[in-house]
RNA sequence: GGGCUAGUGGCGGAACCGGUAUACGCGCAACACUUAAAAUGUUGUCCCGAUUCGGGAUGUGGGUUCGAGUCCCACCUAGCCCACCA
């Protein structure tokens, strides 16, 4: 009689044992089966445990991962965990305790939980980032950036984060404020190490084209980058040697340049500060504007600021005219030059400008006569309204008070002006390089040593890794060095070049580094000898099919792009993209629609759900609660239908086989449909045709053998009691290894389906109809009907419309 | 300000290419079983009117169509991303 009853606990733990023991979901390298990679987001492991949040997509990718296992697929979906990181840190800044030690306790109770859910992870490749023989490898592609000069050292205008005393990717950076504390930040100059990603600007842009992400991500990544076509021209500064350096996407309106701005940062006000006749003006109104974030000096709602730098006159390089020089922070130093020049008869953001402070319009294009509405995608016609945009016209036109470019299209004028100008057609792109280093301790240690006679040398590679040494405090310095700087013993080394006194570089890599290039080394993850195998990584790469959050679209996936592309470059890895295909997953909400918080207290805790209801509740559960790439509130009493179904589904399979056929189309219909489903990742319907599968069988009862097809499809959702019901119903080895069901044909064709008749629109009746059955003979059964006669009688029929195997209209 | 996504019962949601709106689940109600409760099972459950019939309803207002939740236009609301990009 225990058979007949369901024990998750029992089931699961016994299963979870077995698999392990029997590696049932090994990845194999020899294998001659065609191979499949999927992959989740490796998570942080922080000290609150696994969050329900993060099961979705684990769950998703593992019924994907199940189902090519059963397609006969030779599946790799490994985990791992990207340790390194600043809570971890800041924990054993209050603690004192090891960071090392914090991590190991975290990932222990991390994977304990994962292997509590039945995922399907291939636990002999695990990886950690922070582990020296998985750095080495961070570091050892650290050095190569550097070799070939896409990594660098510059003096940034880098943001700073007052409380974390770190330097942060202006990526990192949320609405002015630090995106890992909620802390303040503010600008400062410091030496940076810096990645060149935006070399391969263009490569990230145009190789989107031919992959497989959805296309929300694709924009995403497209606007980051942020391409724009324009001229680079220079405008002298009167009675100097000097000129300044504008980027514009509209050197045809160059002869409407009516005056010149800086962005606060720009280093000729400092160097023009003897000729400046309102030097303190100048120098208050750039302290007020180092004070101010990025998100405020850009706010389009705010009023724009700005100081004319007096005793300057700039000169247009086509027209000779002298024009004034103004200081706006409103242009950002880290855009394009740093200064444009504005036109506001054709520049929205120059019009309001010029309007404020009593500037000339000039107007060089003519708008089109009548001025078109606005077109939805068309060039920014923005807030300006009719009359404003004959003063400011943003729209294509010929050219007028323009010398010897007049009446020419502006398209036209583009190349001829910046020729004239003697400037140079540029391409520009929004995506800036990557700020590298961090002033931290829990973190990949930079493998650069300094040399006072031979400058910036690598540590060599045999040396690496370059482990991270213990220190006593974890705080950064009060000059917010690495706490690294305060171990002597450890930065003062000898030169690896001239054996002459040298110092370490102290600072240590963003967490960011280790994900770039993690799914590299599941693929061979205990390789002493390079990052993993060139062969190995010929059979497994690219990855088929990788999820993670919509979050990760700008940072993570597009740092992983840059580096696999760099990798691809130096003969490294065998594919220029790393991942073919990307979905997002929607985040779990709260119960009432607020994100969960600890500080709220409203943290869903897996483990309590699993103890109660069990994995496979929870697994099902989370797949049923609505579309996966949308947002979703947890709802405790949900669980119990999930709960409720398997119960369900355990009781018709336990229960006597019958034999009859009257259950058949909806089994097959199931299993066509639970297969289409889980390739579009539609796991709620998937499971809504469960349920109605076993809500039939336990009407009509079935025979062991569609059972078993049942089973096998349930497999990927809830691959414990579907692997105890195999048992149960005879099945030969594991579900997990069992070949996929197909639908049979003959059962999805239905002998007669339901039409509706409609009359002017309205369903009026339904009409049962053979399969087969000819247009005509249909009509005149529909008009037959006494239901239909009695709207149509006495009207004239104008219109039958027919539509097979849906609906009849007739028109009256 | 821009972009994206969404708005359907009391709730989560379903609806392929424009073709019977509200599948599936939760909740609720009644009944059965029970001394009782829980669990389970059965039935019902968009709104209005009067039953087997009729009318209305997919954020609001228009439009295209024989037919619109789905397409087009305008607007409202919410969420996410971006933000003076020269």
């Amino acid at each position: 009689m225990s058979q007949k009853s369901y024990d998750h606990t029992k089931i699961e733990k016994k299963w979870q044992k077995k698999w392990l023991e029997d590696k049932t979901y090994s990845a194999s390298d020899s294998s001659k089966k065609e191979k499949y990679y999927a992959l989740v987001e490796f998570p942080y492991p922080s000290g609150d445990g696994l969050h329900t949040g993060h099961v979705r997509p684990y769950v998703a990718l593992d019924i994907i991962s199940r189902k090519r296992r059963m397609e006969g697929f030779n599946v790799l979906y490994p985990f791992g965990w990207d340790a390194f990181g600043l809570p971890t840190e800041n924990f054993a800044i209050k603690t004192g305790v090891h960071p090392k030690e914090v991590t190991k306790k975290n990932t222990d109770n991390y994977r304990r939980q994962v292997q509590s859910i039945g995922v399907s992870f291939d636990w002999d490749r695990e990886i950690n980032t922070t582990d020296p023989s998985y750095y080495k490898w961070t570091q050892w592609i650290f050095l190569q950036l550097f070799k070939k000069d896409l990594a660098y050292k510059a003096k940034m205008p880098i943001n700073w984060c007052l409380s974390c005393k770190i330097g942060l990717a202006n990526e990192e950076v949320i609405e002015g404020r630090c995106e890992r504390c909620g802390g303040e930040t503010e600008k400062r100059d410091k030496e940076q190490w810096m990645l060149k990603i935006t070399a391969h600007a263009e490569r990230l842009l145009n190789n989107l084209d031919n992959l497989d992400y959805l296309e929300p991500i694709k924009i995403q990544q497209r606007n980051w980058i942020g391409k724009s076509e324009g001229a680079e021209l220079s405008f002298k500064i009167k009675d100097t040697d000097k000129e300044i350096k504008v980027f514009t996407t509209r050197p045809d309106t160059l002869y409407g340049a009516t005056y010149v701005v800086l962005a606060p940062e720009h280093p000729l006000i400092g160097e023009l500060h003897t000729t400046l006749e309102n030097f303190d003006e100048v120098s208050t109104y750039i302290k007020e504007a180092s004070k101010k974030t990025e998100q405020d000096r850009t706010d389009e709602t705010k009023e724009k600021t700005g100081v004319e730098l007096k005793g300057l006159k700039a000169v247009n390089p086509v027209n000779r005219e002298e024009i004034p020089i103004w200081v706006a922070d409103y242009v950002l130093y880290e855009y394009g030059t740093g200064a444009i020049m504005a036109v506001p008869g054709h520049d929205e953001r120059d019009y309001e400008f010029a309007k404020k402070f009593n500037l000339p319009i000039v107007s060089v294009i003519e708008p089109p006569q009548p001025i078109p509405d606005p077109v939805p995608g068309a060039p920014a016609f923005g807030h300006l309204d009719n009359k404003i945009k004959v003063e400011c016209w943003t729209g294509e036109g010929n050219l007028t008070n323009s010398g010897e470019f007049n009446g020419i299209s502006n398209g036209e004028a583009k190349e001829k002006i910046t020729k004239k100008a003697g400037g140079e057609l540029k391409t520009t792109y929004k995506l800036r390089d990557w700020v590298f280093s961090r002033q931290r301790y829990w973190g990949e240690p930079i493998p650069i040593i300094y040399c006072n006679k031979c400058g910036m040398v690598p540590v060599p590679e045999n040396e690496l890794p370059l482990e991270l040494p213990d220190v006593e405090k974890y705080e950064p310095t009060d000059d917010g060095e690495s706490p690294l700087a305060n171990i002597e013993e450890w930065v003062n080394v000898e030169c690896p070049e001239c054996k002459g006194p040298a110092k370490r570089e102290t600072d240590v890599m963003p967490n960011w580094a280790g994900s770039s290039w993690y799914f590299l080394r599941y693929i061979d993850p205990k390789n002493d000898t390079e990052l993993a195998s060139k062969e190995l990584l010929k059979q497994w790469m690219p990855v088929d099919w990788y999820n993670g959050g919509m979050e990760h679209t700008t940072l993570h996936l597009l740092y992983s792009r840059f580096w696999n592309q760099f990798l691809y470059d130096i003969g490294a890895v065998p594919t220029e993209e790393p991942y073919k295909k990307r979905t997002a997953h929607g985040l779990i909400l709260a119960e009432g629609g607020v994100k969960m918080s600890k500080s709220k207290g409203n943290v869903v805790n897996p483990d309590d759900v699993v103890t109660q209801y069990g994995a496979d509740t929870l697994r099902v559960y989370e797949m049923f609660m609505g579309p996966f790439d949308q947002a979703i509130a947890w709802s405790t009493q949900d669980i119990l239908g999930a709960r409720k179904f398997l119960e369900r589904a355990w009781g018709v399979v336990v229960a006597e086989d019958k034999e009859t056929d009257e259950y058949k189309a909806t089994l097959h219909k199931t299993i066509k449909k639970v297969s289409d489903d889980i390739e579009n990742m539609d796991f709620n319907t998937a499971v809504s045709q469960m349920m109605i599968c076993v809500n039939t069988f336990k009407k009509t009862g079935a025979t062991k053998e569609d059972k078993k097809l049942f089973v096998q499809v349930l497999a990927p959702f809830a691959p414990h009691m579907a692997e105890e019901l195999w048992e149960i119903v005879g099945g030969e080895g594991s579900v997990h290894t069992s070949a996929w069901p197909v639908a049979d044909e003959k059962h999805l064709q239905e002998e007669s389906y339901a039409l509706a008749v409609q009359v002017n629109g309205k369903v009026r009746e339904t009409l049962t109809v053979k399969t087969d059955t000819k247009e005509e003979d249909v009509k005149e059964e529909a008009l037959a009907l006494p239901v239909i006669k009695k709207w149509t009688d006495g009207k004239e029929i104008k219109k039958v419309i027919y539509v097979e195997g849906k609906i009849i209209n007739i028109v009256v």
